[in-house]
DNA sequence: TTCCACATGTCAACCGGTTGACATAAATAG
DNA sequence: CTATTTATGTCAACCGGTTGACATGTGGAA
């Protein structure tokens, strides 16, 4: 049987609150008993059990974190970072893939309520959760209106889908097509279409967006099919614009020649495996210590909740496939 | 105050045992009272407080699970299907991305002993760690040995290592260079090594291998500095293998026709973004699913502990950077 | 000498749900 | 009409650590 208190107690010759006072440095504690004390609990391999701290101070240091995948390299990167400084911070991490399928969902804030979690962040391309306003529950959003009065972090979508955007324009596209997620997912993201839109209309151009939920190949090839003097893609994410980047060479359209691509999001990941492709860099360590301290805040009850809304600074990656070519305007 | 058992009790109009009793289906329960009850629980918005009973029942239903990164694909993968499939069965995740730190790693395990977790599912390139031999706490590996009596599941490396030579051989390469991570790791994963080196030898060919702990630019200039005669490369990771290919292609070097390559992992993020990467594809959801039963079998007392490896097989993706080109033989 | 900071012990209540023992009563079966 | 099954209540112990109240005893300062 796994050692208590009251058998390190034993062990040290001292009384189960002794231990106790040792271990929550409470009261007066003498040099040589907490010296024993903690000879002893080396001795049994002892461990404090944080199920029974928990129930009595009311308190778990449990944040639960609702994504759709970690396999995702943004997300398995978003909590890479979320989990490092939740627990430099002495909290931890139950993590639910949710898919993106709202009974999964529903059925993980179920989970994490039973579970006494002091607080969740959730995140992006989840469709619309009322239940979200949990009474006593601290909850950050990411990208992601959850309720009313939940803190939302986003990185700069609209300046993000400006840059990308004028870029574009500005190494000569002159049809250019966005390829977004669904419109109906009340995302902040959605500001990047947003201001593609903006953007081309200043110019006198004609905005186009095709929506997919992932990144779907057949989208793609209708894309091409139907706009083939297209000659700009901004797609808001990376993953999509690898598939374009594919579909071009398959049809022997050169790029960034013939056709400029840009993507979303810059994960290492990407960097790594396609630094070719020009991209709007996330801030995702930024955005998860900023979620992050912000839940703490909630938790801590130190947050005052005026301010809703939580915008990161994005950073444009001109690389090789949005290129000027010799030759081009 | 979140509502407790008592509070549901006079709501509906019942003992607290009897709420119990509805909450666990023991003993004889009215039809009328089981919905009285549950009515007065939605009411309540009463979720039962999982921390309690884990106390009183000693088990958590959670899993701590260590690894180095969600942020790397292959992990943030794994990961995924670990939590995925955990959670169909019942239980919860508690994240530890350990970053390959001995410290952190140490740290985590302390942190889950004290959360009172079910078991452990701990996975490679993180240094010996003894401290896993922990008395009545399952644990199980991943291509990584813990401990004498913890079971290792793996990927069946050696026949992995073997097809990514062996094809490399057959599409007529005549000096082929292994990059590997560090052999002081003790783990399965060195396996690839072995087979490489077997195969090469079986052919009269001399193996050479590079060895680099992350996809690290510098090895890689070092090996095309040193042999620029190379015309075969097997990378132990599917990373690795796409910053050859990046290298490669800034010496000119074209590939397949002068220099052909083969990677390891096939996550599915790679399949995506590099289709073109011939490679050794991991069952990373059958690797979950293993893992996690087994453990699961251990946590419920049926594991017998006699077989202690446990070996999947692997597949082998042919793809465009190993093919065979016109003229050559 | 007196008082107070320091050091430790004893005891019991508490956190919220579980469980077994026991009592009671109605409905059903033999 | 009795025996059994079904349904529910009361009560208390328990899981393991926390905390406050209170007692006791030491040594040093005033």
């Amino acid at each position: 049987m796994k050692p208590k208190i009251s058998d390190v107690a034993k062990v040290a010759g001292v009384s189960p609150t002794t231990v106790s006072r040792v271990l929550n440095n409470r009261g007066y504690i003498g040099e040589e008993t907490r010296k024993k004390v903690n000879d002893a609990m080396k001795e049994l391999n002892y461990y404090p059990n944080d199920i029974a701290r928990s129930l009595y101070i009311k308190k778990t240091f449990l944040i639960g974190v609702i994504f759709p995948t970690t396999g995702n390299p943004f997300y398995g990167q978003l909590i890479f970072h979320l989990e490092n400084y939740a627990n430099s911070l002495g909290y931890k991490v139950l993590l639910c893939n949710s898919q993106g399928r709202e009974d999964k969902e529903k059925s993980y804030l179920h989970m994490l309520q039973r579970n006494q979690v002091d607080g969740i962040i959730a995140g992006a391309h989840n469709r619309g959760i009322e239940e979200y306003d949990i009474p006593n529950l601290p909850v950050v959003g990411f990208d992601r209106y959850l309720s009313k009065n939940t803190p939302v972090i986003s990185s700069d979508n609209y300046e993000g889908g400006k840059q990308a955007t004028q870029l574009l324009l500005d190494k000569g596209c002159s049809k250019i097509i966005h390829i977004n997620g669904p419109i109906d997912l009340e995302t902040p993201a959605n500001l990047r279409r947003t201001a593609y839109e903006d953007v081309l209309r200043d110019n006198n151009m004609l905005p186009i967006t095709y929506e997919t939920e992932w990144a779907n190949e057949e989208v793609i090839r209708r894309l091409f099919d139907e706009h083939p003097d297209c000659d700009g893609i901004f797609a808001s994410d990376d993953m999509i614009a690898s598939v374009v980047l594919r579909e071009a060479k398959k049809r022997k359209i050169s790029t960034p020649n013939q056709l400029k691509v840009i993507g979303y999001d810059g994960t290492e990941t990407i960097r790594t495996l396609l630094p070719e492709l020009s991209t709007v860099e996330q801030p995702i360590k930024g955005i998860a210590e900023k979620a992050v301290d912000l839940l703490i805040k909630q938790i801590d009850g130190a947050w005052n909740g005026d301010q809703l809304e939580y915008t990161l600074p994005v950073k444009l990656i001109d690389s090789e496939t949005t290129s000027l070519q010799k030759g081009e305007k």
